[in-house]
DNA sequence: ATAAAAATGCAATATTGTTGCAAGTTTTTA
DNA sequence: TAAAAACTTGCAACAATATTGCATTTTTAT
């Protein structure tokens, strides 16, 4: 138990209330998160600053990924198996509900390869889909 | 001959100096643009509102795309070829390259069809793939 | 328990995007 | 081609989002 702690320990990262909770809100959501969503569900306990600084730590220690977004935003996720040793966050599809604009990771669902053209070299590839998601359906 | 033009034209769009300016730059670059980049690259001729207005109206127009990011920015491009009539725009792969860090449209790589798990109807993909383009190589 | 290291909150500032409205352009029309 | 109508622009104000430095507090290591 403690998810969120093992989580931070494993990462060498300081335990604080601020990282405790927005840990805690990645594991117990399913669809992606915004800054805003978290602003809003931790009651704007913690600063502005605080979460984007903890926003980008967990990102920079591989704990969470950003999703490609169309409008303007950036959308933080945890993959659902915790993504633990060797699990890139970065090869599975990404579905953006249009009707409960809910971003959900579909961690099962690979990345398909592309044959690119001539002199391109990939190194990660990212998808998005979106549509009606299994719970608007 | 003046394309920019023709293609305001035939979107039924008034003809004005920004519009023609702002169409040129992307009928002159590979890569896709973002607002910082019109701005930088008109001089500032016009007021940051009117490049707002200006990129929302072609997009609506269907002359250019939005490509997604995880950084916080918009990008824009033009279809290489101009996509005529019945043209998606939203089915070409976007590769990003890590050295020059220009955004290209792979007009002729298609984003491949994946998969969903049960319930999730999908409606549009998009692909972005990042590495290191054919000029950097 | 204490010192060192790290994280937080605050304030200030920068960046990005939006809206209403008056003035200026472009297009239409007769 | 001149006048009216339709549309576009720029300005100003505003709102939302993001970043930085620094003093204070919390966490970790000794």
């Amino acid at each position: 138990m403690d998810a969120n702690l093992e989580i931070l320990r494993k990462n060498g990262l300081s335990i604080t209330e601020g990282r405790k909770k927005i840990l805690d809100l990645f594991l117990d959501t399913e669809g992606a998160l915004a800054h805003a969503d978290i602003e809003r569900q931790t009651d704007a306990a913690f600063d502005r600053v605080t979460v984007y600084r903890t926003l980008q730590t967990f990102v920079d220690k591989g704990i969470i990924h950003q999703i490609p977004t169309t409008d303007n935003s950036v959308l933080y996720a945890l993959c659902k198996h915790n993504c633990e040793a060797g699990h890139h966050h970065d090869n599975h599809v990404h579905f953006i509900c249009n009707k409960c604009h809910k971003t959900i990771c579909l961690d099962d669902v690979t990345v398909p390869e592309v044959r690119l053209p001539k002199g391109f070299r990939p190194a990660q590839s990212a998808m998005v889909v979106t549509g009606v998601c299994d719970e608007c359906k």
